[in-house]
DNA sequence: GTTCACATGTAACAGGTTACATGATTGG
DNA sequence: CCAATCATGTAACCTGTTACATGTGAAC
């Protein structure tokens, strides 16, 4: 699905600036399974509105200038309503996080437990944000979508917190393993890393 | 986290050629939540390679000519270990589906009762899967990320056959009013499909 | 004999991100 | 007065996808 199959959904529930538009998908209730950033969404804009979907007027806000408040063209709705009807694409589910876990043998074990909790704390702030949304909220479709990000949330959590200790308990014995293989005493184990890192420093970025 | 990161993490954990590494992230056991297609791997591979992060050896199969079987170098060892220590990207959950479900009101009952199932259907396939990866895995971190895979399908099941049924009840509500509003008498909802329909047809496409 | 799985690679292209550029208003 | 929020937009860049091009061996 493309930045502007989102915005014509968006704009299915409300006019909206392109800054809320932004907002909505990044931090309201479409932030769960969606995503778009400025660059993405202020010329697919201007694109729906170049093809009929979307049409705009200029808002005289409170001093507040250049607010294009679009709205949703019933060619727009009848565009939305086709693109609703594509088969939708596998779920996307990337997690850099989870990948860590996997490779857990190759971080310490304090850095592991670290980015535990920080998941964690991120998994409880965004289930409270998802409680709150869901309290004024009767339209069905959201009511849905954000119940099903909280089931989500409420899994990962129980997971986390039930299964999180051992995964570092086994950091803690791959690094002591390791200690013990590649230096019998401490502090050797920064010179291995220097004696062959030079090249690879930062190798991985851009 | 780019490709390269991703087939450092691969090589991690034994040798493989770029075919055995787009099958592991797109079907094996990283399928969960990473993505991978051969026009990023083998260009990823070959950058390793001048970055001297990995190296290859050319098998001499049973006849299968041309197997570069990859490993992981040392300073490729250190490379992944850095980029392990970068704090990781924010998990990215993009669901065409669950928006679908949020524009319910716009699609027919029937559709979107479907698409459920069909979903439903994906969960379960997905499940068995990982049920089956989990059973010949003794390594903790994989272990952890199966089970965390597992989880969560779990969730997402258990949740649509609960809530799926009362999501379609609702489209089919919002089916019945539209047709009452839009034509009292049946058969004149596609023609208000096409009557504004000419210039949208597609125009989400490309 | 043809389809499937194995196996590697390239090139065009689309799509989106990041950073930049700009400016008003509000609140601490 | 400075930071944050509101507000719009552009351009360079990166990254990855899709489709193409090619070939082998095994199984049915």
């Amino acid at each position: 699905m493309n930045i502007r199959t989102l915005c014509l959904g968006i704009l299915h529930f409300g006019d909206a600036t392109g800054y809320e538009i932004r907002k909505l998908a990044s931090e309201g209730d479409f932030s769960h399974f969606v995503e778009a950033s400025f660059g993405a969404i202020y010329p697919a804009l201007t694109r729906l509105t170049a093809d009929g979907l979307v049409a705009w007027d200029l808002a005289a806000g409170e001093g507040k200038p250049n607010r294009k408040v679009y709205r949703i063209t019933p060619a727009g709705r009848i565009a939305l309503r086709e693109a609703m009807y594509e088969p939708p694409r596998a779920d996307i589910f990337k997690s850099e996080f989870l990948f860590l876990c996997l490779l857990c043998d190759v971080v310490g074990a304090d850095h592991l437990r670290e980015m535990i909790d920080r998941r964690l704390a991120q998994h409880h702030a965004e289930r409270d944000r998802m409680l709150a949304a869901a309290q004024d909220c009767d339209h069905p479709g959201s009511q849905f979508a954000i119940d099903y990000g909280l089931a989500l949330a409420e899994a990962a959590i129980t997971f986390l917190e039930r299964r999180g200790a051992e995964l570092v308990a086994s950091a803690r014995r791959a690094e002591s393993e390791r200690a013990a293989v590649v230096s019998p005493s401490d502090g050797a184990h920064a010179a291995t890393t220097t004696e062959t890192g030079q090249a690879s420093v930062t190798a991985l970025r851009n």
